[in-house]
DNA sequence: GACTGGCACTCGTTACAGTCGAGTGCCAGC
DNA sequence: GCTGGCACTCGACTGTAACGAGTGCCAGTC
């Protein structure tokens, strides 16, 4: 059953007409608005058979046509080119990202321009854990019995952790453990440190171990195993837009989705292969999604890191009908621009 | 022109009626609930007063009354008692704050449970930098002109910055101005620090003192100057209940002010004496609230901190239309386990 | 003087009927 | 294979009527 070039051509101008409009779409206003150089009836006849094979619907007998969610990945596919950013756009990048003091902050720019470039909801995950490498392991100590874990990583992310020693601990002994630990695992990838750390308990002076122990069990729980992961999230009030006529009306299973950061991690963390041409994005939409209360929504991600490398997922969330050129552009856009900032360190 | 026990009896059971129904409350549905000893007839003349008073009015003339703000804050200055937290409700809190394993984890906690127990809007200050004291600074050299400051303050907040150096800076160096800054810094209250740092630069040995000075302005810059502040926000999901009846209609103008963190400091930042018996305690109901777009909702906000000390706001933010009682005794409860917790520390 | 029962009145809500028109499906003809 | 024409569907809108919750007011009672 082939749709020759013009069913292709009636569904992208449908899917285009429906995005800018929100109202469904009749065959009349199509051959008006596009220059398709056919009557209405002949449109008429393509969209019967774009219906049939489930690319569009008819929300009511009396009504246009609606793209439906497999009409919207046909046109992501085969239809669409990704738009160019406009010179304005690019410049708002920059001047969001320039003068970020640290990663919170680059974090939480990044979120904010990309709700608002995209004028969607926008998520961005934290350097993950696992994927970094430690720069940087600091003991501070708070009392004999107490001390304070700071890694750093070479992310830029901090964790501090306060970790109870089971028995008084010596400055000195506390200076020692630092050093053997940073020996140790500078510049060694997280998920690559257990069996390092496990070796560092038994090569470390015997009046520490106990400490060590510790520290070691605090480090491998809370960093390792628990893989931290953080996100940030902003333009929630864009799912506002559209007056509740997306959404079949209720922004409750949305919103309460939104605030469960496993989640928020499941929309932009996992990182796939990707449309050829743009790699590491990934386009969800309606029902793909695998979280029940999204399936009214469509969610564009990537993968982001300096150079080549990925250490976190950003993206933003919308309705079905969103621009996807645009967005799926402004997503890609400052994932590179963020990517870069973190090359810089 | 005195309201009698007898009105101020009707303005307790309108609030509370129409807290519970969220509908307008007429003469007679009042006497069968609430055993008032009067008629309808009664009541509807206690009922003109109370409107002519502006403590209630109607929708529409053929509808029962609704408090106006001015009704609730009668209500709650002179007409409610706190409710006492249920044991479930106490042991809710307590669960949910057990194990959190730093800072950024007890805020978070504190704010879903927050949103989770009032079934509003929740907002949690971190602890504030200005009102902290330095525990600990620490610099971790990243190259010979790069490095990494981490400040530890005794909420167990961290905070970090990149600095770039001037001049490249031996290691030593760098441990001899670690060992200067916390000797003149540790256990000072940020707030005090300027002149400190100030005093350091003169302080520190000659070849150090470019490094010292960026130091020194990187730290009184974006630790102290510019004050950041940061908070957490949880439970956006509980405005859509009540089906877009509160707030007239438009959740838009509500989330986007959520959106500023300027706005939510604002919210709950500002700590004042509080009612009596609730110390620091804040209700702003209505058209008391500061922000335009939030004269809708009213905001329950209290300070928290170890012991006495306040070192930032939390609060919940909902419709006008709220269970006061309810939703004080938990603000409250929360804020003290919380000062209970950082007191631990 | 305070309270009450009764009654007329208001006005939002609901239901129903009728009209309008956008948009369709189908078919005969080019 | 495309087009014009036509009958049909059905949601949106409008107007009318009945309903009823709730009020304000007044005359009467304790």
């Amino acid at each position: 059953m082939g749709l020759d070039d013009r069913k292709l051509d009636v569904l992208r101008a449908i899917v285009e007409d429906y995005v800018a409009t929100q109202e469904p779409v009749g065959s009349k206003a199509l051959v008006e608005r596009h220059h398709l150089n056919v009557s209405p009836a002949t449109v008429r006849n393509d969209m019967a058979v774009l219906e049939e094979e489930g690319y569009i619907r008819q929300p009511h007998t009396s009504a246009g046509r609606v793209p439906t969610d497999r009409g919207y990945r046909l046109f992501v596919d085969r239809l669409s080119r990704i738009k160019p950013l406009s010179p304005a756009e690019r410049r708002a990048i920059e001047r969001f990202l320039i003068g970020a003091v640290d990663l919170d902050d680059v974090v939480h720019r990044t979120v904010r321009l990309l709700a608002q470039l995209t004028r969607h909801v926008a998520v961005v995950q934290y350097p993950s854990l696992t994927r970094s490498a430690v720069r940087h392991l600091e003991l501070v100590p708070i009392s004999t019995t107490r001390l304070m874990m700071v890694m750093i990583a070479d992310t830029g992310r901090v964790e501090q952790r306060l970790v109870e020693l089971p028995e008084p601990t010596l400055p000195e002994d506390v200076l020692e453990l630092r050093q053997a630990i940073n020996e140790k695992l500078a510049g060694q990838r997280l998920s690559d440190t257990p069996p390092l750390v496990q070796a560092l308990n038994d090569e470390v002076p015997a009046p520490v171990r106990p400490a060590m122990a510790t520290l070691s069990t605090v480090l491998l729980e809370t960093l390792v195993e628990r893989h931290e992961e953080r996100v940030a999230l902003a333009g929630t009030a864009n799912l506002t837009r559209g007056g509740l006529l997306d959404f079949h009306g209720s922004l409750r299973p949305i919103l309460e989705a939104l605030e469960e950061e496993v989640v928020l991690l499941k929309l932009i963390g996992e990182v796939e292969p990707g449309l050829p041409g743009a790699p590491g994005l990934r386009i969800r939409i309606g029902d793909e999604n695998e979280i029940e209360d999204l399936r009214s929504t469509s969610v564009v991600s990537t993968g982001y890191g300096p150079g080549s490398t990925i250490v976190g997922g950003m993206g933003v969330l919308g309705p079905t009908r969103m621009d996807y050129p645009a967005t799926i552009a402004s997503v890609r856009a400052v994932a590179r621009y963020v990517g870069d900032l973190l090359a810089q360190n």
